[in-house]
DNA sequence: TACCTATGTACAC
DNA sequence: TGTACCTAGGTAT
C-alpha cells in the first residue's frame, strides 16, 4: 500500500533490522547489480522518508544514499533468519545478521550522493508525517491555484505523501468537493485538511493500513453488516463507487481526473 | 494462457 | 493528454 505512511514505516523497519550494521546488498534480478555493488558491505547508517521517497544512508558518513520510490507496484518483504532463495523479480536484497529485505517492482531504485538527495528533497512539498513540515508553504501554492484541490493534494511538490486513498478520504471527512479550485478553498478548510492528514497518516503508520471511518460511522455503529474493503482498511468513499455513502446513503460517485480515479459523495461533499 | 487492474511518476507531444 | 514502465495476483477464456 505505497502511500506515504508505508514509506515512513519502511524507513523505521530498515533501521530496526539493519541500523548500525554492515549489510550485504545484491540484485538477484540483475537490474540493480551496479547499485548493489556500491552498497555491499557498507554500514546502514540512517533511513528516512520524505513523502513517498525512501532514503537510506550507507557508509560511515552516510553519503551513499539508496533512493527508492515504490510507484504503484513496488513492494518490500522483510524476513528474519537466513534469506531464502529469491522468488520473482527481486531488484534489491539486503541481508544482515537479523534478517533480510527484498525489494520488487520499484519505480525508482538508485544510489544518490548528498547533492542529488538535496535536489530531490527540494522538489518535494510538505509531508504530514514529518516534524519539519511547513503546511504554510503548501497553503501558499493552493490559495493561488485554479487547479482543483483533488489534483493539488496529489501534487507531491505541494503535499508529499498522500496518495489516492488519503486524498479521497480526507476530502470526504472535511466535506470538501474534490473539484473545488484551490483558490476557492478557505484557510480554515485547508487547516482542517492538513490537521486531518497528520492524524490519519500517523494512524496509518501505526496500523499498517488506512482506516478513516470515524467510530460513529462504522458498520457496527450504523447497524449495518460488517464489511472488509478490498485494500484492507475501512474507508468512506475510496473504491466504493455505486455503493451507498456510509453517512447519508447517497450513491458514491467516481470520475477519472488527471488520470486517476476520484471518489466522492455528492451530498456530504456538496461543494 | 491471456487479459486486467492497482494506493505512481516521467516524458513526449 | 496519452503512453510507457515497474510487478503480481485475480479473473476470464
Amino acid at each position: 500500500m505505497p502511500e506515504g505512511h508505508t514509506i515512513h514505516r519502511l524507513a523505521a523497519e530498515h533501521l530496526r533490522m539493519f541500523g548500525g550494521l554492515r549489510v550485504c546488498a545484491s540484485s538477484p534480478q540483475g537490474r540493480f547489480a551496479e547499485g548493489a555493488r556500491l552498497l555491499d558491505g557498507l554500514m546502514l547508517r540512517d533511513a528516512d522518508a520524505h513523502g513517498k521517497h525512501l532514503l537510506v544512508g550507507f557508509g560511515e558518513d552516510g553519503d551513499r544514499v539508496l533512493h527508492v520510490h515504490l510507484g504503484i507496484y513496488g513492494k518490500y518483504t522483510f524476513g528474519t533468519g537466513p534469506a531464502p532463495a529469491p522468488v520473482g523479480a527481486v531488484r534489491l536484497r539486503l541481508t544482515g545478521a537479523a534478517g533480510y529485505a527484498d525489494l520488487r517492482g520499484p519505480n525508482a531504485c538508485e544510489v544518490l550522493d548528498r547533492g542529488e538527495v538535496k535536489v530531490l528533497r527540494d522538489r518535494l512539498g510538505a509531508d504530514p508525517l514529518r516534524a519539519d513540515a511547513d503546511p504554510e508553504l503548501a497553503w501558499r501554492r493552493i490559495a493561488r491555484s485554479r487547479t482543483s484541490v483533488a489534483v493539488l493534494l496529489m501534487d507531491q511538490s505541494v503535499v508529499a505523501g498522500p496518495g489516492n486513498i488519503y486524498r479521497a478520504e480526507v476530502l470526504f471527512r472535511q466535506g470538501v468537493h474534490p473539484l473545488v479550485q484551490g483558490s476557492a478553498l478557505g484557510r480554515g478548510q485547508w487547516s482542517a485538511i492538513w490537521d486531518d492528514l497528520v492524524v490519519l497518516m500517523a494512524d496509518g503508520v501505526r496500523a499498517e493500513r488506512i482506516d478513516t471511518v470515524r467510530p460513529e460511522h462504522t458498520p457496527e455503529a450504523m447497524g449495518r453488516p460488517p464489511r472488509v474493503d478490498e485494500h484492507g482498511g475501512e474507508v468512506y468513499v475510496y473504491r466504493r463507487a455505486g455503493l451507498p455513502c456510509l453517512v447519508c446513503g447517497s450513491e458514491v460517485r467516481t470520475e477519472v481526473v488527471a488520470g486517476r480515479n476520484l471518489f466522492w459523495c455528492p451530498v456530504c461533499q456538496a461543494v
